[in-house]
Order: structure tokens, then sequence, then C-alpha cells
DNA sequence: GGCCCTTGCACG
DNA sequence: GTGCAAGGGCCT
């Protein structure tokens, strides 16, 4: 008899033992489904060795496997980049798993499960779950199952619009069979510097090896057409290729340079796919038919069968970082993930993370530089503005050498880009009267006004509501006022300064679909927009040749906060966005508005000494152990009581074992207090490299007894200290 | 004593 | 995750 270890689906129980009955082959990584106590439920058969066989549980009492035949293997080198994020990240397998089979029903359903969408008809009674289905689903569609899911109601609800007619059977999408990209389809037309560093990527392509490669290539250098040709070897050499993009809704300039070299779109994969296209694209890359994925973050744990090559873009970017759930980091799974596939994984950007260059330094990571502009473009000139020498007017937000600026570059007939790192029209309402600010019922945090949709929006929770004409606390009418600057305001001002010229907003509220993003392309290309105003969004990616003025509202903006990365983290955007000028013939010129303008980061940006800056900021980094030079681990606590989160973040502090190297700060109210109605307490663990922090946290938190409705989550690295 | 609710633990 | 059994509180 075959004994074999199960990874389930379910998290709460990870792992268990079950036997594969005579005949049946069930290797490791076979997708099973395995009963437990009454229900059945999926699993796949796991490798002996790690977390198996606890105890010797009599043989006859194991219960059988039974084989998902149509469902693929999971392979070898994910299954131990599972075993890896689980560890690392103090995750439960389960959830871990969970990410690399997102798509239950692909491997449950034996005959096809119909899927529904969203009908034209209007619907003769309306329900509150309806209503709230309806929202959810949009123009999703998916199985009865998913759809439930996705809108949070019962099957009934979900059942009760099929019967009336609300929800039809969807159009079955059809199985374009992708023509697959083709190696040769555009020759590309590289610069000589292009070609040294394309061959290299290619090179390590071939070779087939665990490479870490840094892609370091300033703004408009053409990092991607370098890496176009190490897609095309692997291509060439039929393996399969994972892009990561920080921003998959924003996708379209990387598209179109994608179909000009292969002549076909990458598939895609993200979470907001519908579901039949994620079922259908899983099973493809599964498969090994579909060879190209671009994909956010959650791509990595896709089942490549014959992965030869990853690419992270813009690796620099703190978006990487899953925030909830498991939290674990893109570019760090993405090179982990490379090490066990054995293939190069390449981290493209402009401003390399100071982890990643510490790695360089160490002589772990090999680096590729491309240090000068593509097609004899010049990088744009950088300058301060000392917003306290040359204040803007009062009540607006643009200093007097910015407006000239835009005048002149108007007047040229150029386009103009003004980046504020901040949606909506204004941070916080306030009463005038009795001083009272408009906050989230959910959240400790301000609501912010987007004056387009005349609503309060919470940016942490979604929450909205209208604008009130009164005071909700003193009740006095026409008190209200908006403090300080959001884009629309922004915006705002530059349509006032310049009538006639067109301005437009670029921001996830106006750019929340491809089209609106393909459009917007367009029109700035077509000349018809003068005047950007956006937030980060615009910021990676863009190609508009007569773009030539930059101006940054609010430099310090990303200084607040007292976070590790602040200052990094600036550097990076300024640098970004400042790389969205004179990208064509014509040179850019940019302006960064500050009030310090003798801050490090300021003056790195202006007088271009990056090397400089980073070796400052890793130099704290090291004196104060901070990562990559020591490590730390959060532990938050959440509830939708109070006092609960706070006795258990004591009660959690207090089992804290005493460790040589490692220290416990907090607990202490998290950065955002309380969040979605979850009021939350926070440890800071901060412990030096050589100890193993991860097996510490994961046996002192397992002593620790947790009521229900309490969460207790680790983020391992933490990004935002929230 | 009987009933309900909470809690802890097993599930292979 | 879910189901079940044990333990404690409280009504009849």
């Amino acid at each position: 008899m075959t004994r074999v270890p199960v990874l389930l689906l379910n998290s709460g129980i990870a792992m268990l033992d079950y036997r594969v009955p005579p005949g049946v082959c069930a290797p490791a990584g076979t997708v099973v489904r395995v009963p437990i106590g009454p229900r059945q439920v999926v699993g796949v058969v796991w490798d002996h060795g790690l977390g198996d066989g606890d105890d010797g549980l009599d043989e006859n009492k194991l219960r059988p496997v039974q084989v998902l035949a149509d469902a693929p293997l999971i392979p070898p080198p994910l299954r131990r980049l599972i075993d890896w994020t689980s560890d690392y990240y103090v995750a439960n397998p389960a959830a871990v798993l969970k990410m690399a089979i997102p798509v239950m029903d692909a491997l449950l359903r034996d005959a096809e499960v119909p899927e529904y969408q969203l009908s034209a008809i209007e619907p003769a009674r309306m329900t509150e779950g309806r209503l709230q289905a309806m929202a959810a689903i949009g123009d999703h569609s998916g199985t009865v199952r998913e759809l439930m899911m996705r809108a949070n109601v019962s099957e009934a609800v979900i059942r009760g619009m099929i019967k009336t007619g609300l929800l039809i059977v969807a159009d079955p999408m059809p199985e374009h069979a992708l023509p697959p990209p083709d190696p040769d389809f555009g020759a590309p037309q590289l610069s000589a510097e292009q070609q040294v560093v394309a061959s290299e990527l290619v090179a390590a392509v071939t070779a087939r090896k665990f490479a870490p490669l840094v892609l370091h290539g300033v703004t408009g250098s053409g990092k991607t057409e370098a890496y176009f040709e190490a897609v095309a070897a692997a291509l060439r050499a039929g393996r399969q290729v994972m892009i990561l993009l920080p921003e998959i809704a924003l996708t379209e300039p990387f598209v179109d340079r994608f179909v000009a070299r292969f002549g076909v779109e990458p598939a895609v994969w993200h979470s907001d796919m519908r579901y039949a296209e994620r079922r259908r694209t899983w099973r493809a890359i599964a498969s090994g038919r579909t060879q190209v994925v671009m994909g956010a973050r959650s791509a990595l744990y896709l089942p490549f069968p014959a992965l030869g090559l990853i690419v992270v873009d813009e690796a620099h970017e703190m978006s990487f970082k899953q925030q909830d759930g498991v939290t674990y980091h893109a570019r760090d799974v993405a090179v982990m993930r490379a090490r066990m596939e054995d293939c190069p994984v390449i981290l493209a950007s402009a401003t390399p993370a100071l982890e990643t260059r510490v790695q360089v330094a160490k002589g772990h990571y090999r680096q590729l530089e491309l240090p000068s502009r593509f097609g004899g473009a010049t990088m744009p000139d950088i300058a301060a503005i000392d917003l306290l020498q040359d204040p803007p007017v009062r009540g607006t937000w643009l200093a007097p050498t910015l407006v000239r600026a835009m005048e002149e570059t108007l007047g040229r007939g150029e386009q103009v880009l003004l980046f504020l790192n901040r949606r909506g029209y204004a941070p916080l309402t306030l009463c005038r009267h009795c001083g009272h600010r408009c906050q989230c019922p959910n959240c400790s945090a301000w609501m912010v006004e987007h004056r387009r949709t005349h609503r309060l929006l919470c940016h942490h929770c979604g929450h909205v509501e209208m604008v009130p004409q009164h005071c909700p606390e003193c009740g006095e009418v026409d008190q209200l006022v908006a403090c300080g600057p959001g884009v629309e305001r922004i915006a705002e001002e530059a349509e006032r300064l310049f009538p006639d010229a067109k301005v437009v907003q670029a921001t996830s509220d106006t750019l929340s679909s491809p089209a609106k993003a393909q459009a917007f392309v367009h029109r700035m290309e077509s000349g018809e927009i003068d005047i950007v105003v956006g937030t980060q969004l615009i910021t990676k990616g863009y190609h508009f040749p007569e773009l030539t003025l930059v101006g940054v509202v609010d430099a310090d903006l990303g200084l607040q906060g007292g976070d590790l990365r602040a200052a990094e983290r600036s550097f990076q955007q300024i640098a970004q966005v400042a790389g969205r000028a004179g990208r064509g013939s014509k040179p850019g010129r940019v302006f960064v508005q500050t009030h310090d303008p003798q801050a490090s980061v300021i003056r790195a940006l202006v007088s271009g000494d990056e090397h400089r800056f980073y070796r400052e900021e890793t130099e704290m980094r090291r004196l104060a152990g901070a990562p990559p030079f020591g490590r730390f681990v959060a532990i938050i606590i959440s509830s939708e009581e109070a006092d609960e989160a706070t006795a258990v973040a004591k009660s959690i502090a207090r089992a804290a074992p005493h460790v040589p190297g490692m220290q416990v700060f907090g607990p202490a109210p998290a950065p955002l207090a309380k969040l979605r109605a979850r009021y939350r307490h926070r440890l800071l663990v901060h412990a030096e490299r050589s100890v193993p922090v991860q097996r510490v946290v994961r046996e002192w938190l397992g002593r620790v007894r947790i009521p229900k409705g309490c969460r207790v989550g680790v983020d391992v690295d933490p990004y935002s200290f929230m």
C-alpha cells in the first residue's frame, strides 16, 4: 500500500496522509480529491519529507485519494516554491497552494458547467441581494458558485436571477488558440548598447541556469526592447516566459510594444479577470500551449511546466509587495522561482531597489547597464523650486517659476505633465465653524473629496458619502472647506491659468479600464491634450515625444510618515516621472516643488548623483540594522472589538521569547489604528540576519490562544508600515 | 434534569 | 474549513 501526504486546499488543515489505491498512479504533484470527514476537498499529493507523517497513524485507517485525471501535475519547482513561500512568509501552506490553484472548478468539473453573465433586461423585482450581485458581477461571467463568491450572496439569489432572466448563459469564450508569439516577427533595431546587453540576456536564457540579472537602464533607454530579445531566445528554445508588471490595469504601451515585436498579444494574468478566461488561461499555461504570460504578481504561482525566463519589469516598484493575505514580495519570490526552475530572472528598472543594489554589490546578482537614452534623446534637466523662496499665490499650488515654464512649453505647442500622487480634489474636508474633520466611519483616516463625482471617499476601505451641505457636527451650512490639493484641484488650477489648454486627469479614477487608458494614450499622441495632471499611474512606461515639461507638485509628500523606505520611494517616483520628459528629439525639463531643497533626495535628483544618495541610504540602513542588513517582521492583531485587539496584542507581547539578536517593540496601535471597521495593534520584531526569525515567530504565535473574531497576521519584511 | 451556547479538537 | 462532543450556565 502507498501512503502519501496530501496538501489540502482548505486552510487550517494543510497536510494529511492518504492512501493511493492499488493500480492507481499518483506521484507527487498529482491533483486529487480526498475525503475529509463527511466532505470531499481538493488537494495535491505532496512530497515525502517535510511536514508529513507526524505520527504513525494506523495504515488501514487511511482513506483513499481519487485522482482528478483531467488536471495537470503541479510541477516540482512550483511545489518547492510553495514550501518556501509558506516557510519564509510564515503563511499557511494551503493559502499559498490556493494561489497556485485559484480555479478549483477547472479541476473539479468533468462536464461543462454553465457560466452566466448579466443580461440587459430590466428586472421586474429588485431586491437588496440582487442589487449587490449586479454591482459585483458587472461585466464578469462565471459559474453559479463563482458568482456567489464574487457577489457575496447566497445561491438562492443567483438562482433567482437566472430564473427571472437577469442572468443568462454566457457566450462561451472562443477557444482562441492564440497564435504563438513569433520570435522573428518584428526585426528589432537595437542600439549598440542594447545589442551588448541583449546578447548577455540571450546567453543567460540559452545557458538554462539560474541567473539573477539586474537590467539597470535610465528611463527611455529601451530596456523592454533589450529583454524582448531574451524572450525571443526562450521562445526559440521552446520555453515559457513570465513577465511581471506592477500595474496590470495599465499595460497598454507594453502590449503595443509586445505586438510590434512578436506579432500577437501576450496572454495576461491578473486577479480581476473573467472567470472563464482565468480558467482557460490557467489550463493553457499548465499544458504549455501558452508560452508567454504577462501578469501581476499573482502570476508567480502559475503552473508553468517549462519556464525558461522570468522578467520583473519596474522591479523597484513597491506595489510588488502583497499587502494582505500571504504578504509575499513578488520580486523576491520571482528570484526564488527562477532558482527553483533553474532559469534566469531579469529585474528591469531605471531605479533598482536598495536591496537589489546591495545584492549586486555583494556579487550575488549581475548588473547590466543601459546608461543612455535610445535614439539620441537626452536626459531631462531637473531643477528644484523652493516653495519658501518662490511660493505659489495663496490658495494655489503651482509656483510662478513652474507656471512660466508651462507657459513657454504650451507656447511651443508641447505637452506638460503635472505629477501629484494624490487622487481626488482635497485630502481633508473640515468645518470652518467648529473644526470638525470628515472622517471615515470604518477607518482612522480622512475622507477624500472627489469633486468630479460629488463624493467623499475613503481610500482605505472604499466607504462613500455624498459631500454634505452642512457640517455633520455643528450643522452650520456652507462651512465645509477643502484643505490641500489632489489632482482634481491641480487640474482646476491649470484650467484657470490656461483656459485655452486641454487639461486631462490621469488617475485610477479616470483611467479605470484598458479601453480608457488606450483612449488617453491616443489623445496624448495626437496632441489633443496639452496638460496632464496625474498620479503615479502615469509615471511608468509611457512614451510621449511631445511631452517636454514635468512639474512635481509636492516632492515632500512621500517623505512623511517616517517609513524606512520613504526617501527611496520618493527618489524612485520622481526619477520615474521625470523620465517622462523629453523622450523624443526635444529636450525635457523637470521642476520639483519642495519646502526642503537641501533634503538628500532632492539634492540627488537635481545633481543626478544617484550613487551618493544610495550610498548614504545604504549606510543608514546598515547602521539601523534595517533590511537588507537585518530583518523586520510585523505582527498585526485586529478585531472588531477594540478591547479584544488590545488584550490579545498584550498577551502576544507577554509570550515573546527572549532570543539573542532579536527585539520586540510594542504593542502599539498600528499606524492605521482602525481599518475596515477593525481595530489594529501591531508588534514589530527586529532581528539580525542570523536569527531564524520566521521559525521563532511561528513557534511563538503557536503558543498564544487567539479568540475567534480576532485575526493575527504576520508580515515578513513589511513595506507599508500600516 | 434538560436545553442551549461556547469552546476545543479532530479530520488521515 | 466543518462537525461533534464535552463543559458550563441557567431555566423549568
